[in-house]
Parts: C-alpha cells; structure tokens; sequence
DNA sequence: CGTTCTATTGAAGAGTATCAAGCCAAGTGG
DNA sequence: CCACTTGGCTTGATACTCTTCAATAGAACG
C-alpha cells in the first residue's frame, strides 16, 4: 500500500510504485536492463551478495531493485562506494577475490555472470564490452565521488547525491523515491545519520526540495539551486 | 548510443576473451615501465598536460617522473584524485573529453598514445590489456580512496597516503622521497596544508616516521604501527 | 646574505560528530 | 479498531577534529 500525502503537490508523484516502475524504463545510457545472458537470483532486503575476501567466480547486473558495495574499516566504520540501480554491472574484480562487499538495499533481482572466458567471449563479446564501459562508468563515478568526499560539504553532499540520483533512477519527474536509509546515505557521503538529517531538513527548509511525511520520498523544487550548490 | 565505448575508440579491442585476460594479468603488467610504443615527450614541473573538457584524442602513460589528475569546484576548490607514477597509465576516457585536469608535478617524460583503434590493435593488442588492466587499478585505488576521504582521520590518512606511496615507489628500503607539496597532498587528501603538517609532525614525535630537514621525504620507521593506523 | 617559497606552529572559529531525547510511520496483538 | 511496540528519522546540546587566519621558521637559489 501506498503512503498517503498531506502535501497536495507531493501525492501524485508519490502515489504510485515509483521504484519499480523506475527499474523497468532503465534509463537509455545505462545499456539495457533487459539483460540476456546470466542466472537470475533474488535477494531480499539486506541479504549479503558476497563479501570482501570471498572468491570473485561472478560478477553481477541489477535487474530490479538496488544494490550497496562497501568497505569496512577494523573498529567498524562503513564506506559504501556506490549504490547499483537496475542495469548496473558490479562485483568485476582483477583479481582472485573481491575486494569489497556486496548486499541488496531493497529486494534485488540480479542476473549472475560465471567469470569464465568463454561466458563472455558468446553474444559477440557485447557482455565483455559492456563489463568494460560498466568499469569505466564506475571510475567516473567514483572520481566525481572523491572530488565529494574530499571537499563537499555536507549540504552540497545532499545536493549532489539527489541530483546523481534523479538522473540515474528514471524518475517521473523530479521525484525520488530512497530506496535506501539515513544510515547508508551517511555512510556513502561521508557524514553521520544526523548529519544526512539536518542537511536535508535544512534544504527542505530552503525550498529546494520537499519530502512526504514517511521521508522516504523527495521532489527536486530547485533543481538550479541544487546544480549550484553541487557545483 | 548503445556502449559508451562506441565513441571510445577503444572499442575494436575490448573483444571476446580480452577482458579476462587482462584481470588475469593485472598485477604482472604494472610492472614494466619500459614502453615500447607511443611518442615520448617531456613536460616540466607543473606544466599543464591537458585540461577538463580538452578533447581526448590521446591518453598517457608515465615514463620517469610524477604527474597529478585533478577536478575542481566553481570556487577553486580541488581535489586530487590520483598521483601518477612511472608505469601507470591515465587520460584514458570513455567520453570524447578529459573528464578532469592533469600536470606534471616533478619533471615527467610521458609516451604519449593516439586513441585509434588500430594503434591499439598493433603491439598484438598487448597496449590494450595494458590499458585495461590500468583501469582496473584505478578503479581499485579510487575505492580504496573513497574509504580514506570518507572515514579516516587526518592522520590516519596520511599514514595510509605513505604506505602506498612506499609500496608503489620503488622505494629505497623504507625511505621515501615525497615528489609533491604539502598542498598536494593535502588537495589529495581532503584536507588542508596545515593539517597535513601537523599530523605528519604528530607521526615523526609518535616516533613511526621520520623526516630530513627539508622534509620532502620520509622514512617508515614503524611500518607495523602505520599499518594499524591505515586499517 | 637577502629573497622567495614551502613548511611549521599557534590561536581562534566553523562544521560536523557525538550523545541523548523525542517523534512519527508502520507493524503487532489484543 | 485501537493501544502498544518497533525501527528509522529528526532535533537539541555539547564536544571535538579540522579549518581558518596569522605569524614564524627553514631551505633553496641567486
């Protein structure tokens, strides 16, 4: 059931099962969701995809649902390097094993790829063409990710993050759905729960976005305001 | 546009059973600083090798000395993303333009590569894998960095900074030469020329590092204790 | 030796983290 | 259908790390 509510400009947006809808119209640049190839297998909300240290015999597409990789530290702090939306490719490793962690946000559909050569030497080499641009995608992202990371602030990290996120999720119009908590924001920006709290509240205040009453929801309002504070 | 890759002219080589050959290589490859192919060119300390939105019709690979690729905020703000050493390849993009700023930051020869397909298909597509296999490692040491800037302290991050500096410098025993300032290492770091000070001085009174008068190297003098640090 | 550039050090301030309630939506069981 | 519980989000007060501003020290070069 969908949430209704208060706010008269939010409930059409938000009235309808914006994820899924969202997952099958990928956008265009993301190379089909319609993937071919690849066992499918379905994770539930928080399942463990694989872990840092586990043998990397597989790498893996979205093709419903969202996807967080991330890195620990010793004493416990978390860095998600990037959350996977339908069509994203992650879990490629150069070596023997993979070198971060892998869990499902939402429930997730995944198509699992065997590593072996000859897997990606069928369909014409297209998977292993994709597998690179997926790569090379990734390093883009997480080079604007470090620019962040290293110099944002914890506004302009909100900023920028919705904004990534609206383009990336097919998004009817500027409305978002957060498939993921507080907690794995904070940890993918950098910053701590609150922190992601006040930050958005205090936009919210601006009236540059708005959210619904459950705050798992936001509308861009001011999508120029937020370009100039993401820069 | 189906793959990112059609405009990257790199296309014709990413096919079939290439890609895993290059992860299966990553490692081995790095090593060899003694490019054949690709025209060589020398730039001096802090000469411009190419700029953000310059057309990328060529990409680089270190020959002697070190380089920076870097992205900057509308108000001057900079984060470094990566510092380049001898072997390491950069300026590959799967766009048409440079996605970020590069220069040398000690006197560095470069064999500079054309992006036409044939010049990689040449070399029995060895260059190729090669810059495969580069990517990859970027992408890992772009991971591994996210972790830095997003969870590590100050002097955490410096410990982490010079133990892979020493890893990847062949280092002469546990000293290592710091080929860039105090600003670099901080605009790479995510933080400011101060801090960086400080908590390198902080580390030589802890007694784990150790610095000449002109402070432009240092020696690892509690590799276990920096290990700790870093995680 | 003086100039210049870089690095260090000090004092004060800002931004985010931490600690601690409180709030609200959604789910549970009587 | 309505307390009651639960988990996630928000809000407040305070602490702390790092930044900012400012000055000094030291190395390199002519």
């Amino acid at each position: 059931m969908q949430t209704v509510l208060a706010t008269a400009g939010l409930a059409p947006v938000f009235t309808t099962a914006l994820l899924n809808d969202a997952v099958a119209q990928a956008s265009p640049l993301r190379a089909g969701a319609e993937t071919r190839g690849g066992m499918r297998r379905i994770y539930e909300a928080d399942a463990e995809i694989f872990a840092e240290g586990d043998r990397a015999t597989t790498f893996y597409k979205v093709v419903t649902g969202v996807v967080r990789t991330y890195k620990l530290l010793s004493d416990g702090r978390r860095q998600i390097d990037a959350f996977h939306l339908p069509g994203d490719i992650f879990g490629v490793e150069a070596g023997e094993e993979h070198r971060f962690n892998a869990e499902a946000v939402t429930e997730a559909k995944l198509a699992v790829h065997r590593r072996e050569p000859h897997a990606l030497a069928g369909d014409d080499g297209m998977l292993a063409r994709e597998v690179v641009a997926a790569m090379m995608r990734s390093l883009e992202r997480a080079q604007d990710h470090m620019l962040l990371l290293g110099r944002k602030s914890a506004k302009e990290r909100i900023a920028t993050f919705l904004l990534g996120l609206s383009q990336r999720m097919a998004s009817r119009g500027a409305a978002i759905e957060l498939p993921m908590s507080r907690a794995d924001m904070a940890d993918h920006l950098g910053l701590t729960v609150e922190s992601v709290s006040r930050a958005v509240t205090q936009l919210e205040r601006e009236g540059l976005i708005e959210l619904p009453p459950n705050r798992r929801a936001v509308v861009l309002r001011d999508v120029r305001a937020l370009n100039n504070l993401a820069d």
